[in-house]
DNA sequence: CCATTTATGCTCAAGATGAGCATTTACCCG
DNA sequence: CGGGTAAATGCTCATCTTGAGCATAAATGG
């Protein structure tokens, strides 16, 4: 066993989730802090800090990392990712590892706190948000790419290139797959279209500090697809809410819009949730009823999450 | 930043799996090593080893140490797991961290090498395999985690074991659900049903070394559930395969017999296969065609996997 | 030639899904 | 107070997808 002075560096991050819901609209949040000593502009980060001897369990130091910066307390959290030495300089044998164990986590309330501060994450991943159709932007990106892929060294890269672009950000019109939020980024940050790999504009999303962004990535894909087999939403959703609530924040998390009728079959059939006997009048049409989830379900057989039925749109 | 003294120790660990088929049955298997200094019965572990500085990433880490120890050459390779500290000593507050990063393999060819020995994975969860109806092992197991329950202090304790149980194990005849393999483990330790915990008896498996037959569960169960949605099963096979075969490896895998003719249908459709020109009489009756797997699936949309319909006897 | 064994083809009834049409019940505006 | 607008709800329908079986085909070993 080597140890002592090549040890490796453990630090522990969270990637915070909550949704912000008014009464017309939801806003997907993540909660960052800033971080000091890096360029301008890269200054925005998750929470994070070494794992240290006194923290009993990683899951814990974890817990007590993010109270300290930011003041929140975690209910919902999940091991996300271990990532290894993304940013380490080449060549640098003998150095030391740096490793950051990165969890996701899903708060109810979004309360601001001492220097943290809640963003949109499609402040980050702005053409992952396809809730008002295909995202503008998503144009001068595949353009860009399609630059990158030309850029290939021979016609066989060019095509394993340009295959990979179809893959990810789908082919034009169809094939959108809301789960690889990562390897759209892992993508355009290996074509050079991100900041942090050197882009000079913001198009693809605003940078984070070190390779947050990338952990941001991993735990949106991680989450779209657990929605859809694991009851989790309701860890951001209050105590009662409506069934158009339910859907604005799944359609928030998953940037796709759905279809509202099949949505709420959906709900209703695999016994999601329960009426409560108040309504609400929030909205502008028609009261809708509140309901409650129905911690029941946690212990019923398959414990069944939301497949999604996109709408039109979509 | 605390360092130095108290930076964790990191282990890196593998979970090798291989299916081996012969021509009338098929063994799914997972690669094991001689592991010093454990107690009797329990010397059995996975190939792993410390981080090391001169490792250029993780999972190239993981790699040399696995060729190192077995020989063995990986091919498919997918982070698991990060493990905390699971069997460190309480209150020895400022002990070093212990850690190891679980990665979970799958190879094709069972190379016997070195020290390191194939092994049979329900050797370490007898339980775990339904393919010959339920396995007589469950009676006494179900009994002595009824009498845990029962030795809860309180009713409300008694309420919540009974119900764990009931969503691990499935009801009585019913409500299996063959992904929850480090749940159902989880609860046997926690139970003292198992070596590690203390069991006296191999009833509920065989141990492994430290914490690696925790490790082996979360690769079965996530395995288990990824064949359902990734092609991953392919990692495993032959070049060339009979349907028979394929559906045998992924009964082995999951622990269950399936549909015959509704597995094919679905293997069928998904365009997941082609025939090669070939036949094979390797078994009993009528010859059967050999298959290949469709490698350009990987670069189509949805890239799906094999939901499994069970057959009877499951 | 017959029994046995696995491979393949096909059918059928239920359920689950994707798309819409039609009503209901508030609020807001003259 | 009647009409228009905005959701929330109820229902229908054509397809697909699934779960179960029945029926045939093509080898092998007496």
């Amino acid at each position: 066993m080597s140890e002592g002075a090549s040890a490796p560096m453990v630090g522990l991050a969270a990637v915070i989730l909550a949704a912000a819901l008014d009464s017309t609209s939801v806003e997907p949040r993540v909660l960052t802090v800033p971080v000091a000593g890096q360029p301008a502009g890269h200054g925005e980060g998750l929470p994070a800090g070494p794992l240290e001897p006194a923290h009993p369990t990683l899951e814990r130091g974890l817990r007590a990392w993010v109270e300290r910066q930011t003041g929140q307390s975690l209910g919902y959290v999940e091991q996300l990712y271990t990532f290894g030495d993304r940013n380490r300089r080449p060549g640098g044998d003998g150095e030391r590892h740096a490793l950051s164990i990165a969890y996701l986590a899903l708060v109810r309330e979004a309360r601001p706190a001492a220097d943290s501060a809640w963003q949109s994450w499609y402040r980050y991943f702005p053409y992952e948000d396809r809730r008002a159709g295909r995202p503008a932007a998503l144009e001068a990106i595949a353009e860009r790419l399609n630059a990158w892929a030309r850029a290939a060294p021979g016609p066989d890269a060019q095509r394993r290139r340009l295959d990979r672009i179809g893959l990810t950000f789908g082919a034009p019109g169809s094939g959108w797959n809301e789960e690889r939020v990562l390897e759209r980024y892992e993508l355009l940050f290996e074509a050079g279209l991100v900041p942090e790999a050197g882009a000079p504009d913001t198009l693809a999303g605003q940078p984070m500090a070190l390779d947050h962004r990338r952990m941001l990535a991993t735990a949106l894909g991680r989450l779209r697809g657990k929605i859809k087999y694991r009851p989790v939403v309701f860890e951001l959703m209050p105590p009662a809410f409506t069934l158009g609530q339910l859907q604005r924040v799944v359609e928030a998390l998953s940037g796709i819009v759905l279809h509202k009728q099949n949505f709420r079959r959906l709900v209703a059939q695999q016994g999601l949730v329960e009426e409560t006997d108040a309504v609400t009048a929030e909205t502008g049409g028609r009261p809708a009823r509140l309901m409650r989830f129905r911690r029941e379900v946690l212990l019923e057989r398959p414990a069944p999450g939301l497949r999604l039925s996109p709408g039109r749109l979509a």
